[in-house]
DNA sequence: TGCACTAGCCTGTATATACAACCTGGAAGG
DNA sequence: CCTTCCAGGTTGTATATACAGGCTAGTGCA
């Protein structure tokens, strides 16, 4: 045995895990109590508790002050896609990633963009364009909005240097995010841009994210269908992934 | 002063994530140690323990033993979007959900439906093929297949009343999932099942379900461009949603 | 019979304490 | 000067203990 064992309400989780997938625990079924853990295991109740909860946030079970604690329906476990900054996916992809702006200026918001930043129609907004490469292929089209207060400096970032996205979130972490995808078939001008085919659709994420308890950014960004896809993996935490091999185990 | 006050990790949480979200703590700050939280708000260390190894797991921290917790890089929040059982989806806006059955039947695995599922070439698969519909109009095209073993009976079940989803949940719950989403033309097929018109694209979601430790069922989803979208809204768990109001307090 | 109450189990939180492992900076020694 | 080593701060884990509050079943009383 190594020194290096598995904390104990670690080993407790997966234990309770394991009877899950295993279908011995199923939904709705109630898990042994943090009491009879301790008898169980020779834990104490804090650790024990502590595997619980942890159970808890992670939607494998469902507590309940009084009762007990239970095997979370299904559909407590939500199928969840990520949507990453477009420079960082292309170079875990281990590609090369190249901004060029097309619009970088200071412009009136027109109805959508106030609206959609809670603002005045015809309130002073920075607009920028920007098209991304991956590999000299362009991959996206960026159309962005960002509130004047939130970023004075706007106008003298360099963008193909530093994505909008990434010199947002520099200023301030973002509270909250909201994103929209869409399949559509592209205006000409995107079209050309990402160089698409005539009988190829658009994949759009729309974002607006939040900072300081309101949005501050609303950007649309435009991938040609037929090279870009959205993917996600979703692994509920503190797990090991299935796809992938190597499992380790402790006594 | 109520007697539900809030626990006091929490609180602690609070004072923390105001701090961030204030700009008073900048991604990569150092934020306040175990020890000075609890010479300076009097909690014990177990309580600044729980509220700084929660803030961790939520993502707005990073620990490093030995050295300290410092505020996240904005890229560790990952951006998520929420991929839902079409029959929830469409039930929690208030619509009818209906799906017609077109195929279900036991056939071969083609190469690369065997693929997906890791079987051999040519094992035998469940085959599903349903339409649903958001208030009598078609939303989605669901081609399905589902490994044998898992679910026996599936050729029993009426699809029309529970969703194959759900079903297959319900028999062990996931593991893993993995999500692709795409834009594409539609063939002939699902452009007159879900009736589309010429120029419209679909949005295509590919689903693979991971149960006791390997793929157990993969779907793709056809979804009509001008009549879908995926949305997500992300709120970083234990804060509240800016977008809505209603602030609580105590004392 | 029917009602009220309580004993007992459950989770939720809070604290004090203890030890291990980790990292860094500075002191001590070569 | 360079290296080694250690002290002290930091996180990670584990335990025993304590009390509050929620829920349930069953007891006992009217």
């Amino acid at each position: 045995m190594s020194v290096h064992t598995k904390p104990r309400y670690r080993q407790l989780k997966e234990l309770i895990i394991g009877r899950i997938s295993a279908g011995e625990l199923r939904p709705r079924d109630r898990v042994p109590s943090e009491n009879e853990l301790v008898d169980a295991t020779g834990v104490s109740r804090m650790t024990a508790n502590r595997a619980l909860r942890e159970l808890n946030d992670e939607g494998y079970v469902e507590r309940v002050a009084g009762v007990g604690t239970f095997v979370s329906d299904f559909k407590a476990v939500s199928h969840v896609l990520e949507v990453r900054n477009i420079a960082d996916e292309i170079e875990r992809r281990g590609h090369s990633h190249t901004a060029m702006v097309l619009v970088q200026e200071k412009t009136a918001a027109g109805p959508g963009t106030a609206a959609a930043l809670q603002i005045e129609n015809g309130a002073e907004v920075f607009r920028l364009v920007l098209i991304h490469h991956e590999n000299e292929l362009p991959i996206q089209v960026e159309h962005r909005f960002v509130l004047m207060e939130f970023a004075p400096d706007c106008l003298e970032q360099d963008f193909a240097a530093v994505t909008p996205g990434a010199f947002l979130s520099a200023i301030s972490p973002l509270q909250e995010a909201e994103h929209v995808v869409r399949a559509v078939m592209p205006e000409d001008e995107i079209k050309n841009s990402l160089g698409m085919g005539d009988q190829e659709p658009c994949l759009v994420v729309s974002r607006r994210t939040w900072a300081h308890g309101r949005p501050v950014s609303f950007a649309r960004l435009y991938h040609p269908g037929s090279r870009y896809e959205l993917s996600g993996h979703y692994v509920p935490p503190g797990t090991q992934a299935c796809s992938r091999a190597g499992e380790e185990s402790n006594e």
